[in-house]
DNA sequence: ATAGGGTTAG
């Protein structure tokens, strides 16, 4: 009965924005009801088909056409088996082809031909006819079940429409639709944005689980932790780890990789040592993603040595290292600019019989440009083809970058054409670094016509993206134009960060408003938003240029209070500034106090 | 027929 209830509540919700679609006009055509006619018993004996011969297109089509002139009839379930390997490769339209043709024919379709309809749907994203579809179904009496919902959250997601997920989510909880038997679907990473997005509800979320009796199983724990930590909830996360133990769930070798990756973000590496030695505690083996992980870790520490002993050690406890391990290690001397050592350890990986991938191969472009050895850059770019690998958008994005930070512009601009030539689809990354490219090249107004145009295409864009436009702007001496799209940024979906503010507050200072800036300050704060060293370095300059010691004084006080350090270039001008002045000792204990560590004194 | 973890670019 709860189902039928979530149900029209999920209609509801896809109602009040135009519950149009292309099956409306045939409801009813369903025969009921669906259990008689899908009954084993009243089937006679079906031939055996071989479902996974199915490659392409061709063979889902010739398929369908024989089974429908197969005596007897196939079964729903034969039909549903090809339905979804179609699905599997990715052929969505042809299997709601499928679909229509099965409703028109009679075929008795049910739950399952239904919730690979949906499915269907939503990975066309097009949520609307998922949601008819179930509608559909609904009249004639099929209930939708866990997966359908789970299925439709999903489609919710794929289209944004985060704060509708949630809700039906939401319902399902207070339904009991998810319970006692657990299939909470936080699969897919798409949790991840919900809980990014709604911090407060997953909390709540969290710590109803910690608490209901309902026990989901370690695969439905681990998707949840692993959500909670990509949304930077780690402590949440080793919460519900604690309160899962209690609860006689335990935790596998994926649950503790997943929290160990969030401790490595956070650089936590003491934390991470205590998981570790739970899991030995367990009998929990680490495997070669737990490796990965830890490697991973020292490299993004630049400490090559320590990464070597871990896969050293792996291997005399049997773990093989695999692509994934060694491309850790060859993008670790990339970043620091070692170059042979990344080709060495390519070559050894060679040697075991591994195949570098396409990853390895960008990691090295990316080490070539980052030093700005661009001519090896493009020989390297060249030969991906002798390697039997097509450039991605990883390889092209990394390659116009690096033209770009050699200020080859129109270089990199031809690439990004034969790019779009060669259909190889851009991404976020690949925009804002053209949206860059732009503006250091002075471009700002191509920059915000092609920021436009991208816009229109529907592409998410996040700071990073319209960071590149912002600064762009106020380093063209366009803050008016800058401050716009800033003040634009909310109703975009983008808040804002530190960076963002700084920016402005930057360019504020540089055209002399130092009290505007200071305003923005105050209001990056009440938003939630932390000013960093850079922020009060720029302001205390801002009024040391203006000779106003007594307001430059209260930042440094700030940041002595928050452990920041003052730059270099701060300091000089705080010296200049006391020259001729009568000796403070208070001031030169507050400079000492904010003297960046590693400062020589 | 369904479900989770590790590598690259802005």
């Amino acid at each position: 009965m709860t189902s039928r209830r979530a149900a029209v509540f999920a209609i509801d919700l896809i109602h009040g924005t135009g519950f149009l679609n292309r099956w409306s006009h045939k409801s009813g055509i369903i025969s009921p009801p669906f259990s008689l006619f899908s009954s084993k018993a009243f089937q006679p004996k079906q031939p055996r088909i071989d479902f996974s011969c199915v490659k392409e297109l061709n063979d889902a089509i010739g398929l369908f056409q024989k089974m429908k002139s197969m005596q007897p009839e196939p079964s729903v379930r034969m039909y549903n088996n090809l339905l979804s390997v179609t699905a599997k490769i990715e052929e969505y339209s042809f299997a709601l082809y499928m679909f229509d043709e099965m409703l028109r024919m009679g075929v008795p379709v049910d739950v399952y031909t239904m919730n690979i309809a949906v499915n269907c749907c939503c990975l066309l994203k097009d949520i609307k006819s998922g949601f008819a579809i179930m509608g559909l179904f609904f009249k004639s009496g099929c209930e939708p079940n866990v997966t359908t919902f789970n299925t439709l959250i999903k489609g919710l997601f794929l289209n944004h429409k985060v704060a509708e997920a949630g809700k039906l989510f939401n319902k399902l909880l207070r339904f009991r639709i998810c319970e006692p038997d657990g299939c909470y679907d936080f699969g897919d990473g798409k949790w991840a944005l919900y809980i990014r997005e709604n911090v407060l509800p997953a909390r709540d979320l969290v710590r109803r689980l910690e608490r209901s009796r309902s026990r989901l199983d370690v695969k439905a724990y681990s998707a949840l932790l692993d959500g909670l930590r990509k949304s930077g909830m780690v402590d949440d996360a080793l919460q519900l780890l604690s309160a899962m133990i209690e609860k006689g769930i335990t935790p596998n070798v994926v649950t503790y990789n997943s929290m160990i990756q969030g401790l490595c973000d956070l650089g936590r590496l003491e934390d991470v040592k205590v998981l570790v030695n739970e899991m030995s505690n367990s009998n929990i083996s680490l495997d070669v993603v737990t490796f990965s992980i830890l490697i991973d870790a020292y490299c993004k520490e630049r400490k090559m040595e320590e990464a070597e002993d871990l896969l050293k050690t792996m291997k005399q406890h049997n773990i093989c290292p695999d692509v994934v391990t060694y491309n850790t290690l060859i993008d670790g001397y990339c970043l620091r600019g070692e170059i042979d050592k990344a080709r060495q350890v390519l070559d050894s990986m060679v040697d075991k019989g591994l195949k570098p991938n396409i990853v390895s191969y960008n990691c090295l472009l990316n080490g070539y440009c980052r030093k700005g050895r661009i001519d090896e850059a493009w020989l390297h770019f060249l030969e991906f083809p002798c390697k039997g690998l097509e450039h991605d958008t990883c390889t092209y994005t990394t390659m116009i970058h690096g033209l770009f930070s050699e200020r080859r512009f129109s270089e990199g601009w031809k690439l990004f054409k034969d790019m779009e030539a060669r259909r190889v689809t851009p991404n976020i990354y690949t925009y804002s670094t053209l949206l860059d490219g732009l503006c250091r090249n002075g471009e700002t107004d191509e920059a915000l016509s092609f920021l436009h145009t991208i816009e229109g295409k529907g592409v998410d864009l996040d700071r990073v993206t319209y960071g590149a436009v912002i600064n762009g702007l106020c380093k063209n001496g366009k803050l008016d134009v800058a401050r716009d799209l800033f003040n634009q940024l909310p109703s975009r979906g983008v808040l804002p960060n530190a960076r963002m503010y700084t920016m402005i507050i930057d360019a504020l200072c540089h055209e002399g408003s130092t009290e505007e800036a200071q305003c923005l300050l105050t209001e990056m704060q009440s938003h939630g938003c932390a000013p960093t060293s850079v922020t009060y370095n720029i302001m205390t300059r801002s009024f040391l240029k203006k000779k106003e010691l007594s307001k430059a004084i209260p930042y440094l006080e700030v940041m002595r209070e928050k452990g920041l350090s003052a730059d270099v270039s701060t300091l000089s001008m705080l010296i200049d500034q006391m020259q001729g002045k009568t000796k403070d000792d208070v001031l030169l204990k507050l400079m000492k106090d904010v003297l960046p560590k590693d400062f020589p004194s």
